[in-house]
DNA sequence: ATATGATGGTTTAACGTTGAACCACTTTTC
DNA sequence: GAAAAGTGGTTCAACGTTAAACCATCATAT
């Protein structure tokens, strides 16, 4: 504060090679994984059965793109394909004419059950060339900076 | 191995977790970080950018597509719109009839700078808010897991 | 009650990406 | 040398995503 001229800081180097590093994993895990996925089932889709497997119950569409942060066209997209395989069921909120509510479906339960089955694999893989603790260790950073992001999102 | 049903072991939950927060923190940094870049720029244009401040010279399209792990048509689409904007110079490759060299211009130069000035007040809020040596910490990890995804790519 | 605003969900256009087919040119092999 | 295999680059279709406009329904205020 010292020098007028200085607007804003730098951001230091880490922070840039950090999203670097992020946005490129993301690509080649996607595509990795999504291999491995049976019946063309896609990242979006397995985690949504995911949720569903973790959290069982119902939840609106708008909810469920608010967890995963996708905008609400994503997941009607998303929902979309999910119900034409089956996979879930959609029903009318009965307390609310303008919502819907999600539940997954037996099938949806065998298919995540596959897909677990699918990637198992190459995930030990992955966590065998690592160790255990290492991903257990860059978790907490991952989860905080995610947060921090989420929470900054509908600020501006 | 005792147990002949035993194929595979199941992965950790921490494995899924990890990879489930670097998909969400790329979908966040991205949007956010995009709506920032100054006409219309791309993530994916500013990196080639960066990428040629950082290793000034030539380089073929195939060099890059490789280097950012994505395929040729995407880099064929990403080098496209920056040479339509002026922002690189792809010249035929003197040595190779079916190659050709890229590099940036000046105002890809110029381009790049802005794209630094208006990135830098979000990344050092960022970086304000974990701790400088937070980013430093993760980096490792990151970086190793990107090379082995690398490098398991085209084994398979 | 009525108007005004907020919310749930869908649709459309635009974009980037993958994957595969394809052409041009080079390198290797015989 | 000629044939075969490999590599660089482009194009196309299919998909998921964002952003924005839109309709229906609820909530709130007056």
């Amino acid at each position: 504060m010292t020098d007028p001229r200085a607007r804003t800081a730098a951001p230091s180097p880490q922070v840039f090679a950090v999203f670097n590093e992020i946005g490129i994993i993301e690509q080649l895990a996607r595509t990795k994984l999504e291999r491995l996925l049976p019946d063309g089932l896609r990242i979006s889709h397995f985690t949504v059965l995911n949720h569903f497997i973790r959290r069982p119950g119902q939840e609106t569409p708008v909810q469920l793109a608010r967890a995963f942060q996708v905008t609400k066209g994503a997941m009607t997209n998303t929902l979309g394909r999910l119900e034409g395989r089956g996979l879930i069921e959609i029903v009318p909120d009965p307390s609310d004419g303008r919502s819907k509510l999600v539940s997954i479906s037996a099938a949806g339960r065998q298919a995540h059950a596959d897909c677990l089955l699918a990637l198992a694999p190459e995930l030990v893989k992955i966590e065998a060339a690592f160790g255990r603790s290492a991903f257990a260790e860059a978790l907490p950073f991952l989860a905080e900076l995610r947060k921090w992001l989420d929470a900054e999102r509908d600020e501006a």
